[in-house]
This record gives C-alpha cells, sequence and structure tokens, in this order.
DNA sequence: TGTACATCAGTGAACGCGCGTTCACTGATGTAC
DNA sequence: TGTACATCAGTGAACGCGCGTTCACTGATGTAC
C-alpha cells in the first residue's frame, strides 16, 4: 500500500512537470506573437509534442491558457509582495511603475488577462480558475494599501486603483506612430499622475 | 456641368445612405450577441441584402466594424457634451455615473473598443479612423475637466480619469454569480469612489 | 426617339484557410499469478 | 522467471466548422450620338 501510494505521488508529480512543460512553451510562444495567434499546433510544435497529446493534460484550449495565466499570476504578485516586504516605505508611485512595468514586459499575461474578463464564453471551471488568479493579485494590493495606512474602504480603493492602472494599459499601450519606449514613458507619466491623485485623494 | 455634379452629390447621398443601412444592422446585432460572434453573413442577413453586397461598400471587415464604433462614439460625446452644457455646476460624479452607464448599456461598444486597443494587426486606414473616434471622446473629458477649473496638466488628468473608467469597466464588467443589476451597482460604486478620488486629488 | 455602350448595385455559390479537437492506433511500462 | 493482461503516454491524420472574402454573372439605369 505505501509503496503505491509513493508510485502513484511520483506519477502524479511526472505528470504535473509534463503539464508545466506546455504551460512553460505556451508562454515562450506568447513573448514571441500576440496570445490570440498561438495556436495549439504552434505549442505543441514548440514543446516538441503533437498536438493531440496536449489534450492529456488540458481539457481544452482555455484550460491551458488559465493555467498560463495563473502562473504568470502568481509570478507578478510575487514580485509585488516582496516588493512590498523588502521596501519598509513604499510609495505608491514606486507601486504603480512596478506593476505597469511589468504589463508591459509581460504583453501577453495582459492580453490574456483581458481576454479573460471580456470574454464571456468560457467554462465554468476555466473562469473560476481565472477568479483565483485575478483574487490573488488584488489581495496583493488590498495588503499594499492596508500598510499604506488606508483604514476606509481599503478593498474598494485598492480595487478602483488596480482597474484604473489596467484603464491606462489598455487605453495608451498602443499609440500609433510611437515608439515602445514613448509608450512606456506616457503609461509611466499617467501612472504617476494617477498614483500621486490617490495619495492626495485617498490616502 | 451643374447638373451632373449634383446628380453625382445625390448618387454619393444614396451611396452614403446604404452605408448607414449596413452600419444600423451590425449595430442592431451588437445588441442581441458579443461583438465578435457577428459575422458578415449576420449582418448582410439583418439587413436583408447578400454578404458579397457589404464589400460594395465597406473594404473589409474591420472598414465596417470601425464605422460602427465611431457612430456610436459619436453617439457617446454628443451625450457627454449635451450633459456639459444644460447643466452648469456639473459634478464629476455625475460625468462618471453617465458615462459608465453609457457603457454598461452598450457593450457592445466597449467590446470593440477595446477590440481595437488590443489588437494591433488592422490596417493604417482602420487605425486612423479608430483614433480620430478615441480622440473626439477623449476631447470631451478634456473639456469637462477644463470647465471644472483644472488648470494644470489637464490633458493629463482627463485621460488618467477616461482610462480609469474604461480600466473600472472592464475590471468589474463580469463578476461571475453576480446579476446584471449588481455589477452596475458594484462598478457605479467604484465609479463614484474613483470620482471622489479625483475631486480631491486633482481638482 | 432609338440604339449601342458604360456603369454600377446586387447576388448565390464557391474558395481557401486556420483552427480546435477527435480518432484509431502503437508501444512502453506496470501488475497479477 | 515467465506469461497474459491492463494502463496509459503519445501520435499522425483526419474531421468539421465557421468565416472572411472573391468570382462570375445578372439586370437596371444612365450616357452619347
Amino acid at each position: 500500500m505505501a509503496v503505491r501510494s509513493t508510485l502513484s505521488k511520483l506519477k502524479e508529480k511526472e505528470r504535473e512537470t509534463r503539464k508545466n512543460l506546455i504551460i512553460d512553451a505556451a508562454i515562450n510562444l506568447f513573448a514571441r506573437k500576440p496570445f490570440k495567434n498561438v495556436s495549439m499546433r504552434d505549442i505543441a510544435a514548440e514543446a516538441g509534442i503533437s498536438p493531440a497529446s496536449i489534450y492529456r493534460y488540458f481539457s481544452d484550449r482555455d484550460d491551458l491558457f488559465v493555467a498560463a495565466l495563473y502562473r504568470e499570476g502568481k509570478d507578478i504578485s510575487g514580485n509585488l509582495e516582496r516588493l512590498v516586504r523588502e521596501n519598509g516605505d513604499l510609495s505608491i508611485e514606486k507601486i504603480a511603475a512596478v506593476f505597469v512595468d511589468y504589463l508591459l514586459d509581460h504583453d501577453n499575461f495582459f492580453q490574456m488577462m483581458t481576454h479573460f474578463m471580456m470574454d464571456s464564453g468560457i467554462s465554468q471551471e476555466s473562469l473560476q480558475r481565472f477568479n483565483a488568479a485575478e483574487r490573488q493579485l488584488l489581495s496583493v494590493f488590498d495588503d499594499i494599501f492596508r500598510k499604506m495606512g488606508v483604514r476606509e474602504n481599503v478593498r474598494l480603493v485598492s480595487h478602483a486603483f488596480f482597474a484604473s492602472l489596467n484603464g491606462i494599459m489598455i487605453t495608451f499601450r498602443k499609440y500609433p506612430g510611437r515608439s515602445d519606449e514613448e509608450v512606456r514613458r506616457h503609461v509611466h507619466r499617467i501612472a504617476r499622475l494617477l498614483a500621486g491623485i490617490f495619495k492626495k485623494g485617498a490616502l
């Protein structure tokens, strides 16, 4: 019995590893081309397996993509948490800058996030996993605002801030005729302004 | 010559009218099903014509959709402008509420707007028309903030506000397990909070 | 007033493509006795 | 130790669908003389 369960745990772990390899392949591709142009065939090729194999590990496309989103969500949440832990006196401007930089550097993440926010036609299970990822990120913002001394409506304020940063990203992420660097500067300028407004208006 | 030019103007007008009928059909459909599920065949059926006919008036799908977006953009811009003109002492909360209500009532518009903001693979011409629509809306927000007495960074502040409202929409527009009414209440609550923060922090 | 020609709206059917997903099968590894 | 059977990862090819777009054609209306 003991042996059997050890073995099956080992198998489970191997399975998890293979799942992760597929997610890796997907995330690699996202860095190279827009999220909505990444096909199952692409991912299979990148991972060095057959398209059919993916379906041994993920029930469908959304399932895989939400898993990728979840992974990257943990990544950015971790980054922000570490930042807060290491800097005792963290400014809201700094948080905004880091968050916005992360999104600019991981456009695929932002694309996926907005995709799942916009598209209502995803399965119950995928939706729940997506929401788990979202709540995780939101709770990081909650903590930050709590630490900054907001006492009233912490959740509401932090959610408003999170949403506003998303809005800045979606509105100014693409500006025709502007280079990536100019876009980054502009997004940062507006994010800094927003942070200042929140500091004066809510803290 | 005079006759000829009158006639050709008449023709041009007829052509414009037919274009508008197709746009009408598209907008009608958007109210019934999500923007990305509206096909050229759907629109043709709704307008009572053949799919091929649409291509006599629009060079491709994006061209038609941007035209629809432009039309609705003018609509909401007009609404906001009228609101400002008629109410001398308009609060920023009221603007936020009206804007957010419009977006909630015209989800198709919001979907199209985010679609064109996210998708970088559209033709130069469509992109320019889309930007014209966006600038129009932004300039309405500029005016509002100017009228409210913001002197420094008017454009930047109003753009930040516009972007933030978009962000609130995209982040909270769909909340699993919440009815439309609950979502509307929540979006309004956050928008009101944001307006308050901007009032204290930027005005 | 009549005739030959040009213009253009409109169309049903077909093209072509990309894509998510499934099928039917192979081969390796583990299990029972 | 050997044999029959079960399990499961992995696969290439095919299915099926939806869709934007184009083709080849018709028929009505306008224009020139």
